[in-house]
Formats: structure tokens, C-alpha cells, sequence
DNA sequence: TTGCTTTGGTTGGTACTACCAACTATAACT
DNA sequence: AGTTATAGTTGGTAGTACCAACCAAAGCAA
């Protein structure tokens, strides 16, 4: 496992897989926590900007993409529309559920964050050719998509 | 970016390398996260257990590791200490400083971690053929390394 | 050597995350 | 209609992570 910077020591660059996962993960993880901090989110404050960038999703929606409990949310929710990232709005189609999107606010914040991540991901993936890189998309993808069908 | 699980809609597999990295990094902390959790640790007490795992730390050393604020590693070591995961001793050398390194039963807790996320990890990689898992190991290394000179 | 600065860690206080249990209200089922 | 399930909220707890202020040992300077 070895979540730490230097857990596999110079030399096999191969390194093994199970590092290299965990690693890069942390890696992303903190460029992604930083980035948050800059603009002064929570990293799943940015994550719930990230999902709704592109959606109109009802709470019980948010609860499955992130993986959170209900009350979670709640609070997560309550917090940015009190910043005035989203918005809240009573569903059409039913009584009890609620929806959120993003207000106008939160849409540039989400825009400025995902042009900032991207920057940041050219220069982590700087030291790969182009080929590589699109192998490394390829590899990723392939592994992640059996996960959201 | 898109933080969530569907973000990059079916079809093009091989995707976006921004979006393929930022999932894979929130599929990898969720499962540690899980993992986590399911042991009774936090995401950040598995991180400190995996980087003792073969090491012996000065306090400060564990602050440029997690890249964390030093009062957030006291409350951290301090806890994981109280639950018997770890202990404190001054260093030998500095009388300011203090080593932080696993006891018997952080040890086995860290041990039976490593397997589980093992696991975890060929579960995930399974869909890839073995050269696929080598060639991903090689080009996350890539990647990796330059951050750890 | 005495005094100033830097470094290593802790303490206290705040905001947020995330959980659980208990609760209200609407919807769905029989 | 009456029961059950679903959608969200509230209240309470533990933990994370930050900041500012602090103490003590170490390093450096005059």
C-alpha cells in the first residue's frame, strides 16, 4: 500500500501496481484538495460542483453519486447554497424530493476549477508522450467504466 | 473534471486523460476509504499507518509526508497513539523532536491493510490483460516519479 | 556566555465532514 | 383508507484540518 511519496524507492520505475495506483491516486487527491482549498472549498464541496457542472439532480441523486450518508448532504448542501453555489428548488414531479443545480456563482466557480484542473493534469502527465498518454486514458478508462455501467 | 462516477457518458471509452485520472483517483479513494473504515481507521489514519508501515518518524517528518498542519499531526498521533496503534518517544539526537513508529498492533493492523487493498486493487485491475496491469504500472510510474526525486 | 532567532511540538478555538438515530411529509401499495 | 416505503431534515457525536498563540530545546551571534 504505502500511501507515502516515496514508498517505492528510486530505481524500479515499473514499480508495482497496487503502489502505483494508491500513489497516484493520493497525488490526484491532493492536487484536487489544493485546488479546493485555493478557492476555498472542501474537496467534496468541488466534487458536488464537479457533478452538478452538468446536471439537475434531486438529493437522493447527489446521496448516490457521492456515496454519503443522507444528512451528509444535507449539511453539504445547506453550506453551499448558503454561499450561494446552488441552488435549491422543490421537485415538480415529487412532493417530497429536492432538487439542486448550480446557481450562476457556483457555474463560474465550476468552470475556473475545471480549467485549473486541467491544468494541473498537463503538467503531471508532462513527462509522458502523447502516445502514452492516450494509452494511460485508454488503461483508466477500461478499468473504471465496468464500475458505472 | 467531473468528480462523479458517470461523468464521461458510455461510448468513448477511451475518454478524457483529466476525467480517466480523476476518476480513477476517486474510485481508488473510495475503496480506501471503504477499506478504511471498515477497519475503524480514517482515510488519513491509513495513510499514517501505511507510511510507518516501514519506517520511523520524527513528528516533523510525518508534517512533510501528509503534507498536513502540525497541529493536525499532534491531534492525529495523538489519537492513533490513545487507540494503541502507535507510540511516541523522544528522539535520541534532537530534544525537541519526537519519533513516532507503529506498536505490535498498528503493525498487524497495517499488515492485514496492505493485504485487503491487495485485494481491492487486483479486483479492479482484473478487466486488463497482464500486459495491459504491467503497462498501466509502467506509465502511473512514470508519472509518479518525478515527485519523489 | 548571554541574548535573539529558528525549529519542533502542543494547546485552544473554529468550521466542516460524516455518521447515526429520530423525526416529518409525501408517495406507493394492498 | 391504512400501512409501508421513500425523501429530506434535525440534533448529537467524533474526527479532520486549519489558525494563532504558546513553550522548550537548538543554533547562531555578538
Amino acid at each position: 500500500m504505502s500511501a507515502s511519496r516515496r514508498s517505492s524507492e528510486a530505481g524500479q520505475v515499473e514499480g508495482n501496481l497496487i503502489d502505483m495506483l494508491a500513489q497516484s491516486a493520493f497525488v490526484t487527491m491532493g492536487a484536487l484538495t489544493r485546488l479546493a482549498a485555493e478557492n476555498d472549498l472542501s474537496l467534496t464541496q468541488l466534487r458536488v460542483l464537479a457533478i452538478l457542472r452538468d446536471r439537475r439532480l434531486r438529493m437522493s441523486d447527489l446521496i448516490d453519486y457521492l456515496g454519503l450518508e443522507k444528512s451528509t448532504i444535507t449539511g453539504l448542501v445547506a453550506r453551499a447554497e448558503k454561499r450561494g453555489l446552488l441552488c435549491r428548488a422543490p421537485n415538480a414531479a415529487d412532493g417530497r424530493a429536492i432538487d439542486v443545480f448550480l446557481s450562476e456563482e457556483g457555474r463560474a466557480h465550476a468552470e475556473r476549477l475545471a480549467a485549473d484542473l486541467a491544468r494541473f493534469v498537463s503538467q503531471l502527465t508532462d513527462v509522458l508522450t502523447v502516445a502514452e498518454r492516450d494509452q494511460l486514458g485508454i488503461l483508466l478508462g477500461k478499468m473504471i467504466t465496468p464500475l458505472h455501467p
